[in-house]
DNA sequence: CCAGACGTTGTT
DNA sequence: GTCTGG
DNA sequence: CCAGACGTTGTT
DNA sequence: GTCTGG
């Protein structure tokens, strides 16, 4: 699944590589991101692609409350364009959710080693998302959204049963974000065929509210 | 029809 | 054990 | 994902 | 809002 991750590349580059317009709110750099929090979204708008923070873990439009987002952190490729919670979503409001890595965690007997997965060179890629408004009983709109999840790719495979979904490219984003057609959507949401890094961290990575970069300790393997 | 859930992962 | 908050 | 709480009434 | 279970 994908329960954490990394978001440390520069603006300009996160620009360049999603062909956003302008204007990019104040980002940091985050080393630990966690459900609840707000996470920079990439999706279409009829003036071209923005960027804007959602919560993290998708609040159907018919929630009473924010608190089911809880449960809703992470959507089944298999049957994303299925689900009561998540089928409208797929079907018209699909985003990119831009990372520099993710973590999961290996179960080594009784303990759980935190991983972190990047791809070559620290690059910039995109988590294929789905997201949602919700109107809050104070009138005001909030926005959330959910990553898809597929099965693990050979780099994953002996870590964890589940991993997110990464788009492969400019080739992938625009039909991602724009196409309606379920069947390719559904075939773009497979396990990731290129290279990447997996190293093992700092359990100290575990706090969510820990977004120190000194927490990496990338082994040689 | 109404009532109640709406999700994933992992563990047993 | 299960839920909530981060 | 992990960490931390998990409850009510009434009194200060 | 929409689906499932009864």
């Amino acid at each position: 699944m994908c329960g954490r991750f990394i978001m440390t590349v520069d603006f300009e580059m996160i620009k360049a590589a999603f062909r956003l317009r302008a204007e990019l709110y104040d980002l940091q750099p985050r080393y630990n991101i966690a459900p609840g929090q707000d996470i920079p979204v990439i999706t279409n708008t009829p003036g071209g692609r923005e960027i804007s923070p959602m919560r993290w873990g998708l609040i159907p439009h018919w929630a009473k409350d924010t608190k089911i987002g809880y449960k809703m952190i992470n959507a089944r490729a298999e049957t994303v364009g299925e689900k009561p919670a998540f089928k409208g979503a797929f079907r018209r409001r699909r985003c990119l959710i831009p990372a520099s890595g993710f973590y999961e965690w290996k179960k080594e007997g009784k303990v759980k080693q935190p991983m972190l997965i990047t791809l070559p060179g620290e690059k910039v890629f995109a988590l294929a998302g789905i997201w949602e408004h919700w109107l809050a009983p104070d009138g005001s709109m909030v926005y959330s959204c959910s990553i898809i999840t597929t099965k693990p790719n050979k780099y994953l495979e002996g870590i964890h049963n589940r991993m997110p979904v990464i788009l492969a490219g400019e080739q992938e984003y625009e039909p991602w974000l724009s196409l309606d057609d379920p069947l390719f959507l559904q075939h773009l949401l497979r396990p990731y065929e290129g290279d990447m890094s997996v190293y093992p961290v700092t359990t100290r990575v575990n706090s969510p509210l820990d977004d120190d970069p000194g927490l990496i300790e990338p082994h040689d393997d």
